[in-house]
This record gives structure tokens, sequence and C-alpha cells, in this order.
DNA sequence: GCTTGACCTTGACGCTGCGTCAACCCTCCA
DNA sequence: TGGAGGGTTGACGCAGCGTCAAGGTCAAGC
């Protein structure tokens, strides 16, 4: 007669999951002897033995009972099933893995390469970390809600960038987040570059990118996004208003500029 | 200002998450409104999209916080332990597939093809299902006991069913146990055969399979497996020690045969 | 006979990432 | 004004044990 560490060292096993095969019925509790200790018998060890060898092939506990009485096409009819979890849950994991080589740098996280390598250029034409940022944030929010359109999109915003005006713009934006001061000046010009911007866009009829009609929230989230970012996004906001432009994703001209 | 639940929507996660990541401090608390409700900003969004992507790539909610923290370096390093670690979990499963894939008939359960072979060859002889299993369970505790040895030891074994004494033997245990006769007189004839056979064995020298001398647990169980399967096998056990032979699995010449 | 260490007992929480009630409150629309 | 469809906290459940906690028991050496 074994104790339970015997029986658990022979079918190699710990104490604990003999235990709890007991308490899920999986393997029945053995007599106890004048001690109040289990005291097993051979045909235990082969229980928990062939009980381990399903467990060890991935078979779920909750299913190892009924496949030992099972006969040998209702046996074989339950591997096969198992065998499609076991397939299934391999596929989702090496999808993690191929997410996850995706995720080597910063930028690219939740991103498409395209807007990493918009990102970049960004830097390059003498943009800050900050406004960096702040527009990876906003391509986030806009990569969840349209992901497959964001690819098309791209090499225009790209193109957009040899403007020497929105070059201009990026920079005194920069210098205007990157420094603390309450009301700069240089928001007045910000707003006249961006005046001009728009003009220009709105003479080309251009449709603004993103601009989906039916579905305002990504765009009320990208307001807000920068607005959260740095509050005087809302005095930017409100010179635009003063040169006849509301919005800021997109802008829209006021009925009736002022004089 | 956004619900739960429209920013749920937004990131495409459930409001069941949402509210997880705030139980673990992964995602702050966001303000209340007058009624009690969460409201969600543009931040907000961006870092549960962030979140999101982590998680789908595999990595563990515990070390997201940290890796949204982290610097390039740091976070490639993290990204490679979290891949490995995924790997492992692959290769996991794939063990178990190919476990699994061994497991398609009944016999071959926690036992190697030569010891189902064996049992084949048992049922050719004539042996009864019910003989077949108390077989098979024997072997299963053999095997668990010297998985690497039981190949080699398996032709002998499946030699000796050659011999007609052999075949007969099995045969009249079939019958025997086959039947629920208390007190059969074909006991006494399997007796005879098994102190026969012992005896040539005795003459010939044989070392019986599985002796290891310093180990006598997976002797002593399975004997016991023998009794708990049926008890008529302790009187089968009587008859040998009047034949001269105490034992079961290994077979021992009594000091004095009785007259 | 006493101590010591190894083993046994039950009971309960912890882990992962939420799903799923329960019981109740809030808002919006017809 | 009522009902549908949000929201709130609280709690259990899931798989398969690991790991204390707080003891009782056994075998061996002194």
């Amino acid at each position: 007669m074994l104790t339970i560490g015997q029986l658990a060292a022979y079918a190699g096993v710990t104490v604990r999951a003999v235990r709890h095969y007991h308490q899920i019925g999986l393997l029945p509790e053995p007599e106890r002897d004048a001690s109040g200790y289990r005291r097993y018998g051979a045909t235990a060890a082969v229980s928990l033995i062939k009980i381990r060898t399903l467990a060890d092939a991935g078979v779920p506990l909750s299913q190892i009972s009924r496949l030992l009485e099972a006969d040998a096409s209702a046996f074989a009819e339950a591997i096969r099933t198992i065998d499609n979890h076991l397939r299934a849950e391999i596929e989702r994991l090496e999808t993690s893995r191929r997410h996850i080589a995706q995720l080597t740098a910063g930028d690219s996280l939740a991103l498409p390469p395209e807007v990493a390598a918009y990102l970049d250029r960004l830097r390059s034409i003498g943009a800050s970390e900050r406004i960096v940022e702040a527009e990876r944030d906003g391509w986030i929010l806009v990569t969840a809600r349209w992901p497959d359109r964001i690819v098309e999109w791209m090499p225009g915003k790209v193109a957009e960038l040899d403007d020497p005006k929105v070059a201009r713009l990026y920079r005194v934006l920069s210098e205007i987040f990157d420094d603390d001061v309450e009301d700069d000046p240089r928001l007045a010009e910000a707003a006249d570059i961006m005046a001009c911007l728009a003009e220009q866009a709105y003479a080309a009829g251009e449709v603004i990118v993103g601009e989906e009609a039916d579905d305002d929230l990504p765009h009320d989230l990208l307001d807000a996004l920068a607005v959260e970012s740095d509050p005087r996004v809302e005095r930017l906001r409100e010179l635009m208003r003063e040169r006849g432009w509301s919005g800021w994703n997109r802008m829209e001209r006021l009925a009736e500029p002022p004089a």
C-alpha cells in the first residue's frame, strides 16, 4: 500500500496534483488508514499514470475521465478535437510572435511602418520630439478607426511636408510647445501659416484626409487629444477663428469672415 | 468625452476589459461625471489602444506599463524575453501534439508500440480481453518505472509466447477469469502449467525480466495489481506455494518443497 | 521516552484575463 | 411616463495546480 507521496513519485507527479485529481473527481479517493492517511493500491497507480499521459498530451482534465471510458472511435474523435484546439492555440501564439516582431521600435507601436516613416520625416524637417509624439498619438487614433485606409493616405501626407510653409509651421509649433510661455507671440505666427495653408487647400478644393462625413468621432478625438496635450491649442483655435477658420483637424471656413 | 462603452468600442475591447485594466492600475481611472459615470478623453483612447496592441502581441498585462515607459533598448530587451516565452510555450504545445498523435488506439495509451504489439500477440494466441487488459495495466506500471529498458525486454517476452505451454496457460487463465466460479478446478491446471514453466526458467538459469534487485516497489505493485483485479489470484498463489514456488511476477523456489 | 525531520491532513488564497451574473442607478427617446 | 439600453460596484468562475498555514503522524536516533 502506497502513501500519497509514494504514489505521486511513482507516477511522476506532485502530491498536490493527486489531491487536485481527487477534488475534481478524476481519481477516486482511496481508503484511509488508521491515522487518516490515504492508502493507494496498484490500480490507483495505473489510473494516475493514464491520467498523466493524457494530461501531458494536452487533454483538459475535465475530458480525461470521458476519454478513459470511451471506445476506440469516440476516443479517436475526441483526440482529433483536442488536436484542433492545440493547433488553434499554436496558431494564436505564432500570430502573437509575428505581432511582437513588429514592435521593435517605439514609433511603430500600434502603427504601420508607413506612419513611422512619416514621423521620421517630421523629425527630419525639424519637428520637436513633443510634436512628433503628439502626431504619433493622433495617428494611433486614426489607425484604430481606419486601419486599411491609412496606407493610401500616407503618401499625400508625406508629400505635404515638402511644402516649406508646412515645415516652417512645424518648427514654429515645436518652439512654442517646447517652451512654457503662457501667451506666446509665436502663436499668432503659427495661426497665420495655418490660415494660409487652409486657404491653399480650400482653393485647391482638397478633401481633407480622413474625412468620412458619417463618423465625426475620430475627428472629435483628434481635436480633444490636441487640447489635452497642451491647453494652448485652445488659444490657437481662437486665433484661427479670428482668421475665419473653425475646427482643427478638419478646417472649415466660417460663414462670415470677420472684418 | 467618451463613456466607457464608447471608449471600449473605439479601441475594440470589451467594457469589462477596460474596467479590469483600471483594477490592476494599468489604465488610470478617469474623472466621473455628475452621475458617477466614467468620462474618458482622447488620451485614454490612445493609452488603451497601445495597451491592446501589446496585449494582442502576447505581452502579459503585468509588464505592459513597464514596457510603455521603457526606452528603446530596454523595450527591445523586454520584447526578446517575451518572445522567448512565446517560443517556449509553442514548443510545449507542439510536444503535446506529438504526444497526442501517439494516442490513436486504446492499447498504446501510456505504452510504447512494442508493448502494444506484444498485447496483440497475446490476443492472437487466445488470451481474453480481460487478461489482455490486466497485462496492459501491468506493463503500464513497468513502463512508468523503466521507460527506457522496456524496449529491450519486449522481444524476449514476445518469443516466450511461442511456447505452447505459455499459450495454453493464457487460454486457461482466460477461461477462469471470464467465468465467475469461486473455486474453479482449472485453477489447479493453471498452477501446474505455471510451476512447469517456472521450473523450465529456473533450469535455464533465466533472469526474470525486470529484476533490478534494488527496487522491489514495481514488483510489489504488479503483485498487488493482479490481486486487485481478481481475488482468485490469491488462490493461485497458494496453489503455487503448494508446488514449491512463491511470488508472482518473480517466482522464487521455496527452500523446502512440501511433500 | 524524547526530539527531530520528513511526511501526512484540511483549508484557503494566488495566478491570468477577463466573462458573466446580480442588483441597482442614469439617460434618452417615443 | 415607461422602457430600452446604457452605466455602477461586487462577486464568482475558469484551469491546474503552487504555496502557505497550522497542525497531526511516523520512523529513527539519542
